[in-house]
DNA sequence: AGCACGCCGACT
DNA sequence: GTCGGCGTGCTC
């Protein structure tokens, strides 16, 4: 017996309307509709059309006034029962509406979504020409054009044409009414092709033109269009009977990325002893048929990357599919081609710098099997591939695999969650892990697969650590070192080349002692102490610890050595760029920055200019330590190397280290040994040194136990809920009422949860996008408990205006 | 979110 | 007297 009623989430509704509601299912839908389908269904009481996801079929419901279910959308959408468990995992762990769940998942035209549509109502009041001038231009328009999108009207009028709609809808001049547009994943055309009927009586110029042409075979009626034919012309030619239509699906052009960008690696390699050992050990664990987490611990150098193919190869071997998640920035045309070499056709890749015909194509060449294996960057973790039987991730450590809009996910978890589904191996791989994967790989959770020995070809090159406190004289501040500057010259003068690194967040205004190098760092938190103006004057600031909200005032000796001489850090690549225009005359220098590489496409064409040795020096953040290698680079300088120590986040680090230990072991192989110069205030800072040593344990070590004494990740989880309004005056009050009511649940409904609050205090950056932003940091373990606690929170303070200001949560931010 | 209902201030 | 401001509550 098929079940009359179905469960409906809507997917455009906010948290407080993000539940299940009763649809009755008409008859001639009931074999369709099934758990996981979209449909359009009426809502609220002027029953507009909005989408929403089934979760379950029932074949009863309590409710008194069940409206019907409309129709399924257009073309029919199934998320399968794994994406439905996804969508209630995701709405559980991070917070988030069924509609972002989904729309994580699925390329977006293939979901289409809801506009408001306004048109012209058939009242003609006498007075219509007394409106408002403002008024009457956009009444004018809609009478006109009959009805019109949102989006539409606002590229017409403006952003102020909001309230002009408003106003015509008051007076019932006009109405309003979202209109569902279909997902666009199958687009309709008409083909038209001659009947072969003789022309009989007189026949227009155009008309015989287009017969003609459709003569030398079928077309598109967009194809005709194109040709500058009209759609009187063929409906005119469609009425004599002498061409015949037929509507005919027409998906987007296969647009995938050329194999031919000279493969890194040779089709069949050859693993050496520990590489075989590690791939028989990852085989012998699939041989159970059960899902498998997997460490791969590759010093820099030792192969990863051949492992890591021939597992993809025993999985796609076995007909299941794979996932290949690769960091934001590691995915160039270079490491593409790795892949796209390799497995041709059976690729598709997923990123952000698609478009969305792009997107599109390579959701559903994965959907209908036409693609099994697929690479991409955080969101390729949903495609749905089939038959799933492998995860990797690529330099797992790195934070770009948290997703920082919502559904403010992790890769990793959804990972995990996707490869337990499926009984499928998730492969880890990195130089330098996580410390939450290593600390799970130490205790069994995952298996630890460790790859010791450095690569034949690889060697480390020579680490010259600079201390940059014997160079600076009050007033000569260069970036540049004299140890750098001296290397620099001669590398460019051998004619090769040099890759500078310069952390741009360095920007913050940590404060250090000029003497024994060390940042303040807050008491409590060991977090760096970020420095504050006060009322725009540069000198009257104050410390504050941006984990806690701590406020210090700013001391006049270092707490350390009881030097006075305490600066602030901080100067860009610009201003080094200029530098090293001034050493280096005649030579070409990259910048490669979030302002230079605005495109995707700037990017790749820098590091193709790069790597053809067309510039001497690629200076840039994060993006010049990743994904690439260049054959003819012989110094790599880190500009600040314990920039990023000072970080306000308890993370600080873990990145330091994992950045430097990637940038050293980068550069370097057997016939042209090179050299790193590192730059630093603090060359005595242990994770420098452990960094230069490529010592991963060591620093896990000393590490964990930092982590453990003062109780951070992952010995804790950390929920980030930032309160924001346009108006100042509501947010602080909004967030001191806010911790209230969080400390008051943690005690009575949901007491027996530990929970450690900090704030409310300003975001670091106060004021963004006109909005005023103000934090409460909580340390918890985030269980079922605290997660139903931190729910009901957010559908506290979901709607902004009247209701307050909007709150977001991010479970375990990936910065603070 | 959207929308209606309902309750108070300044206008035809 | 009513139009229209926004605070509150509901949507199967």
């Amino acid at each position: 017996m098929q079940k009359e009623y179905a469960k409906v989430r809507l997917l455009d509704a906010p948290l407080q309307a993000d539940k299940e509601y009763d649809y009755r299912i008409p008859p001639e839908w009931r074999e369709q509709i099934v758990p996981g389908s979209i449909v359009a269904v009426p809502f609220g009481m002027r029953n507009y059309k909005r989408q929403g996801l089934v979760t379950a079929l029932a074949e009863t419901s309590d409710h008194p006034h069940v409206k019907n279910v409309a129709a399924p959308v257009d073309p029919p959408t199934v998320l399968s029962e794994e994406m439905l468990g996804l969508v209630a995992y995701l709405r559980e762990h991070t917070f988030c509406t069924t509609g972002d769940a989904v729309r994580a998942m699925m390329p977006p035209r293939a979901l289409g979504g809801t506009e408001l549509c306004y048109r012209a109502t058939d009242l003609t009041p006498a007075d219509a020409g007394r409106l408002p001038e403002d008024l009457l231009d956009v009444y004018a328009f809609l009478r006109q054009a009959g009805q019109t999108g949102h989006a539409a009207l606002r590229e017409r009028f403006g952003a102020a044409v909001d309230g002009v709609l408003d106003k015509l809808c008051r007076r019932r001049l006009i109405e309003k009414e979202p209109v569902l547009k279909t997902g666009r994943g199958v687009k309709k055309d008409t083909l038209f092709r001659l009947t072969g009927e003789k022309p009989s009586g007189r026949i227009g110029e155009r008309q015989k033109a287009l017969l003609d042409l459709l003569a030398g075979g079928e077309r598109t009626a967009a194809q005709l269009r194109e040709a500058g034919f009209t759609k009187a012309q063929f409906d005119a030619l469609l009425k004599k009977g002498l061409i015949a239509g037929e509507t005919v699906e027409v998906r987007p052009g296969a647009l995938r990325p050329g194999a031919a960008f000279g493969a890194a690696l040779p089709a069949d390699f050859t693993l050496n002893e520990e590489q075989q050992a590690a791939f028989d050990a990852v085989r012998g664990l699939t041989a159970d048929g059960k899902g498998h987490g997997v460490l791969l611990y590759g010093v820099t150098g030792s192969g990863k990357t051949p492992v890591m193919l021939r597992v993809i190869d025993d999985t796609l071997s076995r007909g299941r599919g794979v996932i290949v998640l690769l960091p934001e920035i590691a995915l160039t045309p270079q490491t593409l081609s790795i892949f796209c070499s390799r497995y041709g056709d059976r690729v598709a890749v997923m990123h952000s710098g698609l478009s969305a015909a792009e997107r599109l194509d390579a959701y559903y060449r994965a959907l209908r099997g036409e693609a099994d294996i697929v690479v991409g960057t955080r969101s390729a973790v949903f495609a749905p591939v089939k038959n799933l039987g492998l995860i990797v991730m690529d330099e797992e450590q790195e934070n770009t695999y948290k997703s920082d809009q919502n559904p403010k996910y992790h890769a990793r978890d959804v990972a995990r969650y996707r490869t337990a589904a499926n009984n499928a191996l998730l492969l880890l791989c990195s130089a330098t892990p996580s410390l939450e994967s290593y600390k799970k790989a130490k205790e069994g959770r995952y298996t630890l697969l460790t790859l010791k020995h450095r690569h034949a070809g690889a060697t480390l090159p020579r680490v010259v650590v600079a201390d940059m406190r014997l160079e600076q004289g009050e007033g000569a501040l260069s970036p540049l070192g004299e140890e750098l500057k001296k290397t620099l010259v001669s590398t460019v003068d051998a004619g090769e080349q040099a890759v500078l690194f310069l952390n741009r967040r360095g920007y913050h205004h940590a404060v250090v002692c000029r003497s024994c190098g060390q940042a303040l760092t807050c008491p409590s938190c060991s977090v760096s102490l970020t420095y504050h103006t006060k009322d725009k004057e540069y000198q009257s600031g104050y410390l504050m610890c941006h984990f806690c909200g701590r406020r210090l005032p700013l001391p006049e000796k270092c707490p350390a050595c009881g030097s006075t001489h305490l600066g602030r850090m901080g100067y860009g690549t610009q201003r080094v760029e200029q530098e090293l225009s001034a050493l280096l005359p005649g030579k070409t220098v990259l910048r490669m920055d979030t302002d230079t590489t605005a495109s995707r496409a700037a990017y790749d064409e820098m590091l193709g200019a790069f790597r053809r040795h067309e510039a001497d020096v690629l200076l840039g953040t994060q993006m010049v330590t990743k994904g690439h290698d260049f054959p003819d680079v012989t110094l790599v300088g880190v500009l600040m190397a314990d920039a990023s120590l000072y970080l306000d986040d308890y993370r600080a680090a873990e990145r330091t280290f994992s950045l430097l230990t990637q940038v050293i072991g980068r550069s370097g192989r057997a016939e042209k040994p090179g050299v790193a110069v590192i730059q630093t205030n603090n060359p005595d800072h242990e994770v420098i040194g452990l960094a230069c040593r490529q010592d991963y344990e060591a620093f896990y070590e000393r590490e964990i136990r930092l982590r453990r004494s003062l109780v951070f990740p992952p010995f804790c989880d950390i929920v980030l809920l930032t309160l924001s309004h346009r108006e100042e005056a509501r947010v602080m009050p909004a967030a001191l009422k806010l911790k209230e009511v969080i400390e008051t649940l943690s005690k009575t409904e949901f007491s027996g949860v530990g929970m450690i609050l900090y704030g409310p205090f300003q975001e670091p950056v106060y004021r963004a996008e006109g909005r005023y932003r103000v934090r409460l940091v909580v340390k918890c373990a985030l269980n079922k408990q605290t997660r139903a606690l931190f729910a009901r929170v957010a559908e506290l303070y979901t709607a902004e205006d009247a209701r307050g200001p909007l709150l977001s949560l991010d479970p375990n931010p990936s910065n603070l």
